[in-house]
DNA sequence: CCGTTATTGAAACAGTCGTACCATATACTG
DNA sequence: CAGTATATGGTACGACTGTTTCAATAACGG
């Protein structure tokens, strides 16, 4: 199971196949079929499995409590788009890509954003117009995404470094 | 070569498969291999087709020249948020993901990004630090970007369009 | 009109995919 | 120890993939 997310963290999810996972386990396709049923439940295990290591993993790694705003996503975006993260990026792109030609397959998709919302409302909270402003963590997920997005396909460090740099001074403003 | 463009946005580029672009077509196989080289080859020129398309169309719905940095990026996000936009932003986001996996098949997807930026640093000119500033633009497009992962994701039109009216006023102040 | 070239069709090839079937072996329970 | 449940290996099925091969037709230039 540990490794079974690992080897998609490392493949990607696009062209998984049992075959080589099997054999990337020392397993058969006859056990991961017995084990989770179907393919598309190893992909929901697996999924689930890595959103899981991601939470905790943040958790772990965000700076105090008392840290203002500005810190906070500094931390984040330290954390995220460290290369570490990059296998975990990758998937997280990979998911929603394929969640917009087969929404049926990712049924709580929309979830793994408005959870963000619990977690960073409170973190967020003197930047926020209101104790349930969804609008500033909105935008603040929307720019580590945005930034992201161009990280990963340009690889520019420097220039996405210094908009998150920009958009920090926005917000102090 | 229209046609198949159109193919590709209304199923995607995940599974797409010659056989059934070719029914769709009214061809066979044969044909397209015959005319493209290889499924590889298809693919480039569709997606060149489709990023002349995303060109043109945006190009024709902007602003007015003299107008303000924040009705251009409404304009912006009011044309590529869109609902008659989804395919091309479904491609888009599917390009990203399957470059994460095989760079080597999209060798100049990085452009894609950076060209934004002689086209886009003008129009942003009273936001930008000089005439080179390359870090507003970035973090404009990513706020544009992060937006639609979450609107393609959730469908939250509200939340996000409130996102990007909270950006701009962050962009006022 | 004939020979050459370009265009098209049908089928086959070699491979991969997820999955199902059948048998065997192991472990546990009464 | 007998018998049943659980676990595993091997294999085959049918469907699909991109691509190639062979053959036939159509078009065109001399």
């Amino acid at each position: 199971m540990a490794r079974a997310t690992d080897y998609v963290l490392a493949h990607g999810l696009a062209g998984l196949s049992l075959r080589p996972l099997a054999a990337a386990l020392d397993t058969s396709p006859r056990m991961l079929l017995y084990d989770f049923g179907s393919k598309q439940e190893l992909v929901s295990a697996v999924l689930a499995e890595a959103r899981r290591r991601g939470a905790t993993r943040l958790a772990g790694n965000l700076p105090p409590e008392a840290a203002s705003a500005e810190e906070h996503l500094r931390g984040i975006w330290a954390w995220i788009s460290a290369p570490e993260r990059a296998p975990y990026v990758r998937l997280i792109f990979e998911v929603h890509a394929d969640g917009l030609v087969h929404p049926e397959n990712y049924p709580n998709q929309a979830e793994a954003i408005t959870n963000w919302f619990d977690t960073l409302g409170a973190t967020f909270r003197d930047i926020a117009t209101g104790p349930d402003d969804t609008v500033t963590p909105t935008l603040v997920m929307a720019v580590v995404r945005g930034l992201l997005f161009d990280l990963t396909t340009t690889g520019d460090r420097l220039r996405t470094d210094r908009a998150l740099d920009r958009f920090c001074e926005l917000l102090r403003h």
